[in-house]
DNA sequence: TCCATTGTCAGGGATATCCCCTACACGGAA
DNA sequence: TTCCGTGTAGGGGATATCCCTGACAATGGA
């Protein structure tokens, strides 16, 4: 019998040692990677071809959606599941957008990672009932008419703003009023407002708030 | 022989899982049991006596330093070592106030884990040499004058603020202005401004970027 | 019983922000 | 070479905020 071979990315060490002696320990699974962060998944993904890689989203160089995009673009017969932290339908429409096959919180039990990993590897998608029913009861109107950006597209707005803008944004969600940034960068006010302005309708927000979601949902804010 | 017996206490159901995996694999070490929030940690540590607290700062339900405030006052015997994502010295300063026996990242090595716990059993105290580095190098100027509030004490002053308090300050650290907050939660825009003058005196800060941090420290805004 | 805390609201003045523009230099891309 | 994006900055008016003070009813300990 041949093993599912997976791949493990996540950036906590003792995570992925935990995760690993779980998952060997399964006669049927074997860990034949790590990855720290994003560009390592991808490489490593690149060389071993693994039948399935859990894949955290909070990555640091390269984050976690954009690893996913990749790695269906570069490899697309390895089967992505994402573990995350973050009970959120946004972040699962997503992943499922950029053809993850499957979510699966660290809050989930130990009996229900081992079932997902089996299920993509046959190629099914893994979903907990409850993100399956978020899904379902959410999907038809928000898709439709005024569908709030998922969340790569989010990630591409971010990467649009020029130095000085995330430079600004940042302060902003940190709570910095416009005349502490505007020491803080040696800048005149005005001008940091200019930026903020430019910021915000690249991201199509119109409220600290919603930046501050921005900021969140992006892993900005840690 | 008789093995440490450990516990371990975090949110996260994989990450626990993962460990007592790596950890049961070792023919010194057992874990005893497992705790998803604070209350349930304390609750275990008072029946079952472990050895070993392997204790996640951030938890839902009673935070990881009241938690580990409380295995001291009540468990003496016990030793807790933290597991943290926050590579953070003032955490590390308050974790070792707090009686606690290590600090190690989540990023850290699984083996460094694993010879963490194991000191901390013979009743030493686990850092990183990184750690100690830079616990040494900070602490005697920080500790005497103008000392920043440690984390313990922050902890402290957030839970003093009254229901509505802690409200406004979520909704102020999201980035609501105090209209919107007013709305959501049926005010008058001005009492809103009261309970946010009261809860940033009770705070002692002055700034919403402090209090942005107060929250971010504390784990609020996940 | 009295005093502290909490929840609720208001007035008023000093500042800050927001939001609309305008402006200009510079560098790279079409 | 023209145009777009970027970095920089300002004006002006409408709003919002901050910060002070004061107020009052309910509640719950000391």
């Amino acid at each position: 019998m041949t093993c599912i071979r997976i791949l493990l990315a996540d950036d906590h060490a003792v995570l992925r040692a935990g995760l690993r002696a779980l998952l060997d320990a399964e006669p049927d699974l074997e860990v034949v990677a790590e990855a720290g962060d994003g560009l390592e998944c991808i490489e490593k993904v690149l060389k071993l071809s693994p039948d399935v890689v859990l894949l955290d989203i909070n990555m640091p160089r390269c984050n976690g959606l954009v690893t996913l995009q990749r790695i269906q673009e570069e490899a697309p017969d390895s089967r992505v599941l994402v573990l995350t932290m973050h009970d959120d339908v946004e972040y699962l429409r997503s992943v499922l957008a950029s053809g993850g096959s499957g979510f699966i919180l660290k809050q989930a039990a130990s009996d229900e990672l081992l079932s997902a990993i089996r299920t993509v590897h046959q190629g099914g998608v893994y979903l907990h009932p409850e993100h399956a029913r978020l899904l379902a009861g959410e999907a038809p109107d928000q898709r439709t008419s005024a569908a709030p950006a998922p969340l790569d597209e989010k990630q591409a707005r971010f990467q649009s703003l020029s130095g000085r803008e995330s430079e600004v944004f940042k302060l902003v969600v940190l709570g910095y009023r416009n005349a502490e940034i505007a020491a803080m960068v040696f800048l005149s006010v005005k001008t940091v407002e200019t930026y903020k302005a430019r910021l915000m309708r690249k991201l199509e927000v119109r409220s600290r708030a919603a930046l501050v979601r921005y900021a969140l949902e992006l892993g900005i804010l840690t």
